[in-house]
RNA sequence: UGGGGCGUAGCCAAGUGGUAAGGCACCGGUUUUUGGUAUCGGCAUCCCUGGUUCGAAUCCAGGCGCCCCAG
């Protein structure tokens, strides 16, 4: 078959007899996905998520999935001529991303909560239900490419870099990706701004979603502490060199590499927290210079790219530690199926948190990703300064 | 109360007659579909009282507080 064959979105049947679901979310770009998609004539469906619908997070106008933001789904969904359903996933959104990210931070990460909620909510759930739809394929606004090969489907960052959401999306599965489209991964944010006025959607000028969805006021701890009273475990602020500095409310308000919020002044150069210890309920924290790290593990690796043997020299590739930040230079060292991968960066950094998706990448293809874990990724200080303290100890002792 | 020293923002600290550096912390903005980072901006009239002076955080006097050395 050539590619003269198939439609636009890979299918070798006209648009009109593919059915396409479209996850919208209310917002600008899964609106230009839908309306793009029905005017190419394609048989698209939509479909709104309800997430949670607390009084608070309806009221904001920057989130997805509750309130305002279906009843936006729905009148672009009038306004294009598409039927619509709203599925009610509170139960399991709570359970699988908004539980998991409580727990993630009392054992003392800081979690993801948008990998997760793509992994499970929408790419399991969601996806499940477009194929009880019939549905051809799972259609979304993300910003990322799909590319298409022999060998099958591979995952490819968006043209518009500012825009790319690789970094959410890494967990996608192969099989998941093989039902996935996503019409915006080869035009810019400006462009599908245009093409929303162009449509005339209502919510062409609306503002891009930001923060966690489900945290009102940027006061996750609030949310935490609701989810697991049982979370706010006092405990010690400690310096690298040993001294004992404060108390703190619970492990669940740091995160690694953080430097505000902790109230240590009258040093000469600003403190971060360099780890974080549950089970003592200890905060460490040092100058950026105890930050800095240079290799560290992942688990729950999903991967994306060719098969590999074990290779003692790695794969020399580049990896995204946080969203926000350029890839950096590192090799990975990973073998097909299994779990766990290690990574050694080319230059040491800062703020390697564990919890946060390490997501790796050739060029502009992502070989897929994992978690940082915490045991590998504690600064190479505390070791070296524990010893000290209980030598000293066991001198005085003596 | 013999000798010496000190008292500048929450902390550290420059400034020794000319109209209050800087760092940390804190607060606010920007950036950002995670947390965080980064970045920009804000943030004191100098322990008190009186005096000298055109002018004092800077000099003088007296208080108050603190530290060190000594017997």
């Amino acid at each position: 078959m050539t590619s003269e064959n198939l439609n636009s979105l890979g299918f070798p049947k006209p648009p009109a007899a593919t059915r396409i679901v479209v996850a919208m979310s209310g917002g600008v770009d899964s609106s230009v996905t839908a309306a793009l998609l029905k005017a190419e004539g394609y048989d698209v469906i939509g479909l709104t998520m309800q997430l949670y619908d607390h009084g608070a997070a309806t009221a904001k106008s920057k989130t997805c999935c509750a309130g305002q933001d279906i009843y936006d789904a729905r009148r672009v969904a009038d306004k294009i001529e598409i039927p619509h359903y709203v599925v009610d996933y509170e139960n399991t959104f709570k359970s699988d991303v908004m539980n998991k990210f409580a727990d993630s931070y009392i054992r003392g990460e800081t979690p993801v909560p948008c990998v997760v909620c793509n992994q499970t909510v929408k790419f399991r759930d969601l996806l499940k239900a477009a194929k009880d739809l019939d549905a051809d394929a799972l259609a979304t606004g993300h910003y990322i490419r799909r590319v298409q090969t022999a060998e099958g489907a591979e995952m490819h960052r968006a043209v518009d870099p500012d825009r790319d959401q690789s970094y959410f999306l890494y967990a996608t599965t192969r099989a998941q990706l093989e039902f996935l489209r996503f019409p915006l991964g080869d035009i810019t944010k400006q462009e599908a701004r245009a093409l929303a006025r162009k449509l005339d959607i209502h919510v062409s000028e609306k503002s891009d979603s930001q923060d966690i969805c489900f945290v009102p006021d940027g006061r996750y701890a609030d949310v935490i502490q609701k989810l697991r009273p049982e979370a706010a475990t006092p405990g010690e602020i400690v310096h690298v060199d040993g001294r004992v500095i404060r108390r703190h409310d619970g492990v669940i308000h740091f995160t690694v590499g953080q430097r505000r919020g902790l109230g240590l002044g009258g040093e000469a150069e600003p403190l971060y927290v360099v780890q974080i210890d549950p089970e003592s309920a200890r905060v460490i924290v040092g100058p950026k210079s105890a930050l800095l790290r240079r290799s560290f593990s992942v688990h729950s690796v999903n991967w994306l790219g060719p098969d590999m043997g074990p290779d003692a020299d790695g794969l020399s590739a580049r990896v995204k530690l946080r969203n926000t930040q350029g890839p950096l230079a590192a090799t990975v060292f990973y073998e097909s199926g299994k779990a766990e991968a290690q990574v050694v960066l080319g230059e040491p950094e800062g703020a390697v948190a564990p919890g946060q998706a390490c997501v790796f990448y050739d060029g502009e293809r992502v070989l897929g990703g994992g978690w940082i874990s915490r045991d590998t990724a504690g600064p190479a200080h505390k070791p070296h300064n524990l010893r000290r303290i209980e030598a000293t100890s066991v001198a005085a002792a003596e």
